[in-house]
DNA sequence: CTGTTAGCGCGTTCAC
DNA sequence: GTGAACGCGCTAACAG
């Protein structure tokens, strides 16, 4: 249908329409269509509507990859999670992702395994992207990631905890006071022997330090620590169930890393007829769907993991547009127990 | 601790190191720092040895929007998935993003929220990017996306379906046939009233057609069919039973359009004392955790998320290292019946 | 409102 | 084994 611009032979991988051959055909130079794009109110209309025309006849895109090289702007962030297969960063990624595009910029996702050396791999390819941006996870780093980001001088935000020293800025939420005021609940409720189960990364870490603390404060015996199994958290929390039930039976709550966890060892007690909360009260973390749905509900905290990522995404383009002095630098997100049956 | 290359003043975001630099104090030429980066063996070993221990001193991260816009290759691949937050697509992200990363390449990543307007413009802003290569959910596209693929000419894999006209490539297995096969096998266990719970994505419609196909060629009635909520996909679940099993009480049995709604399905006939399979009986799709957990487990398609992910990567891999000859332009990764308690 | 001149940092081609 | 020249496609600064 659209006639072709060129006479040459259809030989080879047809380099693209550049942006000369638009400003050829639409009879201006090169800039005057660069300006169409990138500030079309400082173009004639007339002379913008040709060039879109022949925009949009053409089917010119234009090349990012130069543009950034020229701008030193890719409108580009990057982000790196332990793992997009766990849903609390998913939605993190989520709501990057949405806010993110919605204003013209684009996600590049690394998952790190929880691997801080993987993570500073992660980043050094990222910088030599030469990113707007940059979001982590988690405020703990090797001493190469920190070197990396300070001499690249790029904005970044960590998430999903704080810490009195961030790289940069700031969004998320106190995982040990998570874990203290979980623990500080679950005292009140009357529950005196409590375990934890949860893997070793920082933030599990954390809650665990939050609540032994608390427990201390109450002058309670330390938690009893359980390590879940890795693969299947549905198949991890029965079986850390099982552990607690046959091992550790003087425990009356169990504090889990997270409420699918939690939900595997509800599913397990309904199995044995262990009753929830009579028996043993269980609580989980992250408030997710299936903490509302299962039987008993979920007694577990909330926290933003939509929001975490809309916020990183929101300071980090902030910055971008050059408004430091009002942009906040920290947001701490918060969190909250939430009260349901299951403790 | 490291002296300072240059003595300007430390005004102004440092310009970041570049190649020159390090040949500059090398002693080398530039050229020679790229090779050293691109291909050591073509470098002696005593300048090997002191061009990296300089880069390694000098913290020199080379610019990839520079070698990418000169050697038209830039290591980065794109997807555009439908959302992150289904832990299908999420497993995909993951099988495409590991094994990418063990080759040295990079992920973009966009969704679509279901809008395949939405992946035009991904679409579009992915190919100003230069990526190598590029990901789609499903198979249905708009005539827009069609043609700037063409044009642009990078390879691309639709994933999660199968179509005799794919764009490219294919990695994925028929959600007509997997529809297909549950009907049989339903009908086969004796149930003759079946409803079809899910949304009207392609691939649900696909699934759904599959279905009725087979109802049909075993002389059954079609499928009543239920639109879940959008939201929680649990609640989604349980709100469909309900309607269920207070609007069609015929119905035997109900095949949904993942495990999850499926799930929320089998807590809501727990909350209700409803039997199943004996009151009504209950199949998934995906094969997710929660399938073999939950009580009684589900009957479901296993489908290989994480697979489709790798194998897309793959081929796009394949493809870009040139070996067109070799690689397989579709691959069928098939899906199969999980035989549980629920139906 | 429009065009000209210079790079951005690198890879490619050819020489040496 | 190493280097020089050139251009990738674009934007920035200034000019007109």
């Amino acid at each position: 249908m659209a006639k072709r611009i060129t006479s040459q032979e259809d030989s080879g991988p047809a380099r693209a329409v550049t942006k000369e051959d638009v400003a050829r055909v639409a009879g201006v130079s090169h800039i005057t269509v660069s300006r169409v794009i990138n500030s079309p109110d400082k173009v004639a209309p007339a002379t913008r509507e040709k060039v879109l025309a022949e925009i949009a006849r053409m089917g010119y895109i234009p090349n990012l990859l130069a543009g950034g090289l020229a701008s030193r702007r890719t409108r580009i962030v990057a982000a790196v999670v332990p793992t997009i297969g766990h849903s609390i960063f998913a939605e993190t990624v989520r709501g990057m992702s949405e806010y993110l595009m919605a204003h013209g910029y684009q996600l590049l996702l690394g998952q790190s395994d929880y691997s801080e050396d993987i993570e500073t791999r992660l980043v050094e390819a990222f910088i030599g992207r030469r990113v707007d941006g940059l979001v982590l996870t988690g405020v703990q780093h090797t001493p190469a990631t920190r070197q990396r980001l300070r001499t690249a001088g790029i904005p970044v935000v960590e998430t999903w905890d704080l810490t009195p020293e961030p790289i940069d800025m700031l969004a998320g939420f106190s995982n040990y006071d998570a874990g203290a005021a979980m623990g500080d609940y679950l005292v009140e409720q009357g529950y005196r022997r409590i375990a934890f189960v949860g893997g070793d990364d920082p933030r599990g870490v954390a809650r665990l330090a939050g609540l032994s603390a608390a427990l201390k404060r109450h002058r309670l015996r330390a938690p009893v620590r359980i390590t879940a199994s890795p693969g299947s958290f549905l198949q991890g929390g029965r079986e850390a169930m099982v552990t607690l039930l046959e091992q550790h039976r003087d425990i009356d709550a169990a504090f889990f890393s997270n409420d699918v966890i939690a939900a595997g060892a509800v599913l397990e007690c309904d199995r044995r007829k262990v009753r929830i909360p009579q028996d043993i009260a269980i609580a989980g973390f992250a408030n997710l769907d299936i903490a509302s749905e299962i039987n008993p509900p979920l007694t577990t905290v909330h926290v933003s993991s939509h929001r975490i990522g809309e916020t990183a995404a929101r300071m980090l383009l902030a910055r971008l547009g050059g408004k430091d002095a009002e942009a906040d630098t920290v947001s701490d997100l918060g969190f909250s127990i939430v009260r349901r049956g299951s403790a």
